[in-house]
DNA sequence: TAACTCACG
DNA sequence: ACGTACGTGAGTTAT
């Protein structure tokens, strides 16, 4: 016997759409109904194992009821555009799966659905309807059960007959009574006013029906339930048959039309990597049958065979070492600076190599072929690669393309693309993720010698096979010369200067921890005074209670889960309490102490010294670097206390001095350039003080007339400018009311009147294109941009204001250090480049270089790409960080 | 693991 | 009317 699941596409489609967050593709396509919807039916395939299977959808506007009753669902809101533009996609996800679907014009998913199980309970096949509807449990008999959507999609609850009993103490025809008789807000079915859930049940209890209880108003107890019964005959009678699933619909679905054989694993996978759902590729079952029907239909199927190549066997392999190949280094952890290497992958057209490392180590031919430039290598993450036999005192040479910084160019939403993301779009060949293989957390350990040679092998053989797709899509995207020509070479920049690492005087920060200790321990004791009982002053609960309750202070924003105690609310309660200025202290205090004393000192390498940084290269959304590991693009520098931390930034060498460089207003001068608006370009050209200019044009004043005060908010609004500004938050910012804000934006945009045609235009833009770019063509999706929700739309708004001036800021620094680089290299330099802070460059130098590199850095720097107006970067050096400034 | 807070550009 | 400044990473507490 069989089983026929008959699905209720409509009722599932929009479960799922407000079940999951918004998700879409990098195209812009909202994907989260077909998500949820496509975990619903792997699992209901599993499960249920269904031999006949079909979706029904609502077609049309047109539903027939209509004519009974002409304010049926009009309660109902419209579909919004973010779901309408999903059920397409639908129906091509159920062809991926090659699952029957239809609709019927005129008709609900409901009627379609209750004809056919009329049909099929009159042949006494099992049936089991899905849907997220209760009113479909009217549909339950001894043949056919309903499953309810609970919590999300994927979650089923099954309805036979005796669990409605159970539920409702009803027969399932009894459903469509207690609906007539409460009626239901969503479909706009009335019901008879004053009836609820209880008074339904009851009523249903002791006569049977809607029809029964209205033959005896008299005998119900209660006189406002009678009179309200009695006013309401007909709209009873009437909302009973609303509510009944019309089971008599002009259809003819035979039921082997609907026979379901399984899908070709194949077909579903690459309708998967089509919408970008990663996830669930693995979870896709693909026979060898698949892989043949795809051979028959012509495509290549993917084959994966591997060698280990062993320390006897190795020099019958070292002729296999030739060009081009794909190469990935496998190590034991994430950090590439101390994680142990375990193997090598390389793999060609023809074969997939594993070499473990101690095969590779003193294997001369494997060095040379390593450090050969004439050998082609392509890569994934060039710059880990490059670090970790850097460590080995090995060279990298010869790589031509590194697939993980195109996939980052691709996508920059993606960060921090793994091989296995990027093979499930790109290659034929899956690989598994490292967690699938290594375990995570404390289950984390190596795999047996097998399965390891048979990942790293697999992985290389990904790599080799995405290749044609990751070029054909780079160049279809225009993002050649970003690759080949910045991120590419400025990997290898980057690998030199994380190997390099900072000097940090340990000794230093320990005394600044002792002398912070002190501190601390006085300002506890003191706070604890203060709020008359020892509490924890790190938590924010805590502190909660003791301000806002124990001492009565105003609560001035809240968080989800409190009273928010941030530093900014606190400087507004400074005035009420001495205790204030002391937690203010304390959480500065205890900053330095946790982040910057002991998180450092715990990345200090034993054997250098030195701390060595992970920039990351593909894991911002505007194209910036970030920098973990300790992360040394956020060490203090605006308050003086913690700015003395740089003191313990020192040169690795005697003598040496360090230096640092920074760009002067990078991002408004970016702006300046691709807004063209001719008072900010005017203004840089005249080589003015920014701000200074902006205050004299936003208040109308002379040069000399302007207050620091003036300034100050000139400056704030030139800020607000750059993050896509609104009054609010400017407001906040300044401390002034929203009006007062708004007043200012608009002289500024009365001033620099092209910065505004700028900030319209990209946004437009924007819309059109679904995404916005950097002067170089680095790309960034902005799905959310035509969304109806207010706040996603507006913060894509903002975004899109902003990326193109972050990210061009950014596009300009990476070329900077690129040609700072060759410059060293050419002039056969010694200082090396250590840190990338955004707009600034640090560098340790020999007291010999110290006059040249005062000069070529801020000329590199402002050369590095010819704007509108003048680049300027001002230099900086002395014994520590602390002292270039 | 999430939420909060805070360090930087 | 809606509720926020843009981009990051790390430490601590509470769940």
């Amino acid at each position: 016997m069989g089983h026929l699941v008959l699905i209720d596409g409509n009722s599932i489609a929009n479960r799922a759409f407000y079940a999951l967050p918004p998700l879409s593709t990098s195209s812009g396509l909202h994907t989260n109904a077909v998500l949820g919807f496509t975990t619903m039916l792997l699992k209901v395939l599993e499960e249920m194992k269904p031999t006949h299977l079909l979706v029904a959808f609502d077609a049309g506007k047109v539903v027939f009821r209509h004519s009974e009753f002409t304010e049926y669902k009009a309660g109902r809101a419209k579909t919004p555009p973010e779901l309408s533009e999903q059920f397409p996609v639908l129906r091509e996800l159920l062809d991926a799966f090659s699952i029957h679907w239809t609709e019927l014009t005129g008709y609900e998913a409901d009627d379609i659905i209750g004809t056919l199980t009329r049909q099929a309970d009159a042949s006494g096949l099992a049936t089991t309807v899905i849907t997220g509807d209760k009113d479909m449990l009217q549909l339950v008999s001894q043949h056919i059960s309903v499953a309810l959507t609970r919590k999300g999609v994927s979650e089923l609850e099954m309805y036979d007959v005796a669990a409605i009993q159970e539920k409702y103490g009803l027969a399932p025809l009894q459903i469509i009574d207690l609906k007539g008789l409460m009626g239901d807000t969503s479909d706009n079915i009335p019901g008879v006013p004053g009836v609820g859930e209880k008074t339904a049940m009851k009523l249903l209890h002791e006569y049977g029906s809607v029809e029964s209880v209205l033959e005896n108003i008299d005998a119900v107890s209660g006189k406002k339930l009678q009179e309200n019964l009695r006013n309401n005959v007909e709209q009873a009678k009437m909302s009973k048959t609303l509510a009944t699933i019309f089971r008599e619909a002009p259809i003819e679905i035979e039921t082997e039309k609907t026979t379901y054989a399984g899908y070709n694993g194949k077909v579903l996978v690459d309708f998967f990597k089509k919408l970008e759902f990663k996830s669930l590729i693995p979870k896709v079952k693909v026979s060898a049958e698949d892989e043949a029907a795809e051979e028959i239909s012509g495509e290549q199927a993917p084959s994966f065979t591997h060698e280990v190549v062993t320390l006897e066997n190795r020099d019958q392999f070292a002729h296999l070492l030739g060009s081009p190949m794909s190469f990935t280094v496998e190590l034991d952890g994430e950090n590439y600076h101390r994680a142990p290497v375990l193997g090598f992958g390389l793999a060609s057209a023809e074969k997939a190599l594993f070499v473990p490392v101690d095969v590779a180590t003193g294997w001369e031919a494997f060095s040379a072929w390593l450090g050969d430039a004439s050998m082609e290598k392509i890569v994934f993450d060039g710059k880990k690669d490059t670090v970790a036999l850097a460590w080995h005192g090995l060279e990298l040479r010869g790589v031509t393309l590194d697939v993980y910084l195109a996939s980052y160019l691709l996508n920059a939403a993606e960060s921090n693309p793994t091989l296995s993301d990027v093979s499930a779009l790109y290659s034929e060949l899956r690989v598994a993720s490292d967690e699938e293989i290594y375990g995570k957390g404390a289950k984390r350990a190596l795999p047996s010698a097998e399965k390891l040679g048979e990942h790293v092998a697999r992985k290389a053989a990904a790599l080799w096979q995405s290749i044609p797709a990751v070029k054909r899509e780079i160049e279809a995207h225009q993002l050649e010369e970003l690759l080949f020509t910045l991120e590419g070479p400025l990997s290898l920049v980057l690998a030199q200067m994380e190997h390099t690492g900072v000097k940090v005087d340990g000794s230093r920060l320990e005394a600044m921890g002792v002398e912070l200790d002190k501190h601390l321990e006085q300002l506890t004791t003191q706070i604890h005074e203060q709020a008359g009982g020892s509490f924890n002053i790190n938590s924010p609960k805590q502190l909660g209670e003791v301000l806002f309750d124990k001492l009565g202070l105003p609560v001035w924003k809240k968080t989800k889960t409190g009273p928010s105690t941030s530093a900014d609310v606190l400087e507004k309660l400074a005035p009420y309490h001495p205790i204030i200025e002391m937690i203010l202290h304390f959480r500065q205090l205890g900053k330095l102490r946790s982040t910057y004393i002991e998180g450092l000192l715990k990345e200090i390498h034993p054997r250098t010294g030195k701390v060595h940084t992970l920039f990351n290269q593909a894991s911002t959304a505007t194209g910036r670097l970030s920098s973990t590991e300790p992360n040394l693009q956020n060490i203090p520098i605006r308050l003086e206390e913690g700015r003395k931390i740089r003191e313990a930034f020192v040169p690795s060498e005697s003598g040496w001095y360090m230096l640092a460089a920074d760009y002067s207003q990078i991002e408004l001068r970016v702006l300046a350039h691709i807004s063209q608006d001719a008072n900010l370009i005017d203004a840089f050209q005249k080589g003015m003080d920014i701000h200074t200019r902006t205050a004299m044009d936003v208040f109308g004043v002379a040069e000399n007339e302007v207050t620091s005060l003036m300034r100050r908010q000139a400056k704030a609004v030139n800020f607000g400018i750059v993050y896509g500004i609104s009054d609010y938050g400017l407001s906040q910012n300044l401390n002034i009311t929203r009006k007062e804000a708004a007043d200012f934006i608009e002289r500024y945009f009365a001033v620099f009147a092209g910065v505004r045609k700028y900030m319209d235009d990209i946004v437009k833009q924007a819309k059109q294109d679904g995404y916005v770019t950097t002067l170089l063509h680095r790309r960034r999706y902005l799905p959310d941009i035509t969304s109806s929700n207010f706040n996603l739309r507006s913060f894509a708004e903002r975004t899109a204001m902003n990326t193109p001036i972050q990210g061009t800021a950014a596009d300009i620094i990476k070329l900077a250090m690129i040609r700072m680089q060759e410059r060293l290299q050419a002039e056969g330099l010694h200082s090396r480049m250590l840190l990338q802070v955004h707009d600034e460059l640090v560098f340790e130098v020999p007291e010999n270089e110290l006059e040249t590199m005062r000069k070529i850095v801020p000329e590199v720097m402002a050369a590095a790409i010819k704007l509108d107006v003048p680049l300027q970067a001002d230099v900086n050096d002395g014994r520590t960080w602390y002292e270039a400034k």
